[in-house]
DNA sequence: GCCCCCTATCGACAACCATCAATGTATAGG
DNA sequence: CCTATACATTGATGGTTGTCGATAGGGGGC
C-alpha cells in the first residue's frame, strides 16, 4: 500500500469512551444504565445511508475509501455524508485518517464484533 | 412448559414480511432498496428500553414472559412498554402469545442470527 | 350480565433526527 | 498571499419517536 507520496497524517479524534464492551443480552437482564451506549450503539445502524456507507467501506479493497468517493454512491450531498459519518465514528464504528487533503474512512472490525457479540444467543 | 391449564391460545399478528434476510454488508455494496428494511430492523435495537425488554426475555427461564411482569422491571408505564413490544413485534424479535386474559413474549432467535449475519465480516 | 384485570390504541406534547444550503476551516499549489 | 479543493459545522425545516394519561376491547370469574 501508499501508492502515493503523503505530507501529513492525521487521526481524527474517536470518542473511544463510547466503545461498547460486550455481555450479551443473554447473560443477565441488561441495567438501565448499561442500555444507554448500547441503544446508541445500535442507533448508528438505524439509518440506512450509514448502513450503505459501511457497506461500502466494508467492500471496499484496501479497506477504506476516500470521504470524497463517498458521497455520489449514497445519493446525499456531501453535509448530509459528512453528518452520518460523524455519527459512525462517534459510535466507533468508523475511523477517519488525513492523507494530504483527503480523508479516508475504514471500518473498526473489533466495535462491529462487539455489537454481534451483545445480540449471542444464551450459552 | 404447560403448568397451569390453558383456556384459549392465540398468536399476535407478525409481520413476517419485516424480517430481514441475510446478506453480510460485507458481501456486496448494499443496494438502498435493501437498506431501508435492514435499517429499520437495527431501529428497533436503538432503544434502552426495547433492548432491556429483549434481554429479560432472553434470560427468562422457559424464555418467555408475561407482559404484565415486564413493566416494572424497565420502570416505564404500562402504555409505552406495550408501545415497545409492538415494534419489537413489528421487527420480527419478538412474538407475543395469549394464553388466557395474559400475553406471553419470547425472542425470535432467527431474527436476531439474521441481525448478526448482516454484521459479519469479510469471508 | 356485571365487574375486574390485562393489553392495546388514541391523542398530545416534547425531544430528537435527516436533510440541504450556506458558511467555515484546513490543506495543497502557485 | 491568493486561489482552489476537501471536509466539517451551522442553521433552518419537516418528519419521526418516546412518553404518558385516558380510553377501548378482550377474557375470566362470579
Amino acid at each position: 500500500m501508499g501508492s502515493g507520496r503523503v505530507t501529513s497524517v492525521t487521526t481524527l479524534p474517536l470518542l473511544s469512551d463510547a466503545v461498547v464492551c460486550c455481555p450479551p443480552l443473554s447473560s443477565a437482564p441488561l441495567p438501565a444504565d448499561a442500555a444507554v451506549p448500547l441503544a446508541q450503539a445500535f442507533s448508528a445502524l438505524s439509518d440506512p445511508v450509514r448502513l450503505r456507507l459501511l457497506s461500502l467501506l466494508m467492500t471496499a479493497d484496501g479497506g477504506e475509501i476516500c470521504a470524497c468517493d463517498l458521497v455520489e454512491p449514497v445519493g446525499r450531498s456531501q453535509p448530509t455524508v459528512s453528518h452520518h459519518l460523524k455519527a459512525l465514528r462517534d459510535a466507533g464504528l468508523v475511523i477517519g485518517t488525513r492523507r494530504g487533503s483527503n480523508i479516508w474512512y475504514a471500518v473498526v472490525p473489533e466495535q462491529l464484533a462487539a455489537l454481534r457479540a451483545v445480540l449471542a444467543p444464551a450459552g
